[in-house]
DNA sequence: ATAGAAATTTAGTCATGGCTAAAAAATTGT
DNA sequence: ACAATTTTTTAGCCATGACTAAATTTCTAT
């Protein structure tokens, strides 16, 4: 049976297989880190996914999901992305409480509440937080958004996706009003890595730091 | 820390001791029966429950929660009802699928869902199934209703509860129309425990065996 | 090329919550 | 009242998934 740790350790490393950073390799110690457990837990449990063959595992060396360990990594990220859309829409959760509620709820549902709250939803293709929602055959897109940060002074974008890692950064987001589908236009950039000015829906001007405007992704014009 | 296992102990034993049966002894075999684990492995729970201080363990003769198991037991007997109430009202489940769902979500949601979904809810004090909802504060109400197998020939009643543990019988109730806040009458009754004949609001007559009627909570007028 | 540092695995431990088999206590029938 | 049966507990085992400490492998810098 698949235990809630393994959908868990197989959503990780599905995220880390596809992130920009570690080119690729996903190891030890990158698991052990994502999942908050010693690297020696890491080991442990990736022995235990290679045995169920979920997951092709070069000691030393890294790890790679096999098809079936793929499938179930995009289950449970379809759960997750499914709940949290839920979550925000149809009992009013704001951005920064739904990825902790679903992390529980994933590993809970059924099939039918999974198909319930597709159709109640509508059948979204994109999540409350932007990340594309795999279908229940598992396909996804990975849209290639630029990230805010990387935006030229005078250039104007549409916000598209923003990372949900932090919280307390989803709630600042939402304060500033930049949500997904928000024009935002770089009025400025400060030198030496300094924040950049950022014009909001056409009207208010902000301030924002680099660390924020790395974790929202943009569609540019 | 509260496990899945904790709780469904405790909710287990508070509707044991809130039974018509068993005469209020909550033993180690009927806990057992009722969890569907063997006698030797609730003997041990009971005993960690007796060491959080959330029972009254007297070896060999049973069982009697405190007020903080009390008290969780309540809670999670009023999650596992919202979510019932939730999935019937808001997402459409059948009678006969709730409680297995909201067995395994009652242990995941947090205050924030549960306080979300009861205000969705306009405030329920009745369940999908007619139970009376624990209020936040631990307070629930017992009433007293008869059992429609009681009903005497010609008896008219209102249906205000029927049993969730078998969910064929939910379907099958659901197919005669059977529902809470449906009249049913008492047309006849065979000897020797037989069936009773029933008409269903004023309509369709049907005939009824024991189990089932006996199954079913009426307030009769 | 190789020493030192960093990453990884191995070995052994722990808590949780099941299980079976055997022992002990309580209940029942005559 | 007491033997037989039933119920309950004890003892010991297992899988899961954490942990630390120690051993091993790989990487890095000279």
């Amino acid at each position: 049976m698949l235990t809630q740790a393994i959908e868990d350790y197989l959503k990780a490393i599905y995220k880390l297989q596809h992130s920009d950073e570690h080119d690729g390799r996903v190891t030890t110690s990158v698991i052990a880190s994502r999942m908050e457990v010693a690297a020696a837990s890491a080991t442990n449990m990736i022995k235990k996914l290679a045995e169920l063959n979920l997951l092709m595992y070069t000691p030393y060396h890294g790890v790679e999901l096999t098809a079936s360990g793929e499938k179930i990594a995009l289950e449970t990220i379809r759960h997750h992305r499914l709940i949290e859309l839920y979550l925000s829409q149809a009992l009013g959760y704001s951005w920064d409480q739904i990825d902790a509620e679903a992390d529980r709820l994933e590993h809970a549902i059924s099939e039918e509440f999974e198909d319930r709250i597709d159709e109640a939803l509508g059948y979204p293709t994109v999540g409350a937080h932007g990340e594309p929602i795999p279908t229940k055959q598992g396909q996804i897109e990975h849209p290639k958004y630029r990230r805010l940060s990387e935006l030229q002074d005078g250039q104007s974008a549409v916000i598209r996706r923003v990372s949900d890692r932090n919280p307390q950064m989803l709630r600042y987001m939402e304060n500033l009003q930049l949500r997904l589908g928000t024009r935002v236009e770089v009025t400025a950039r400060a030198p030496f890595n300094g924040p950049l000015q950022l014009k909001i829906d056409a009207a208010k001007e902000v301030s924002l730091g680099l660390e924020v405007a790395g974790s929202i992704f943009v569609e540019a014009d």
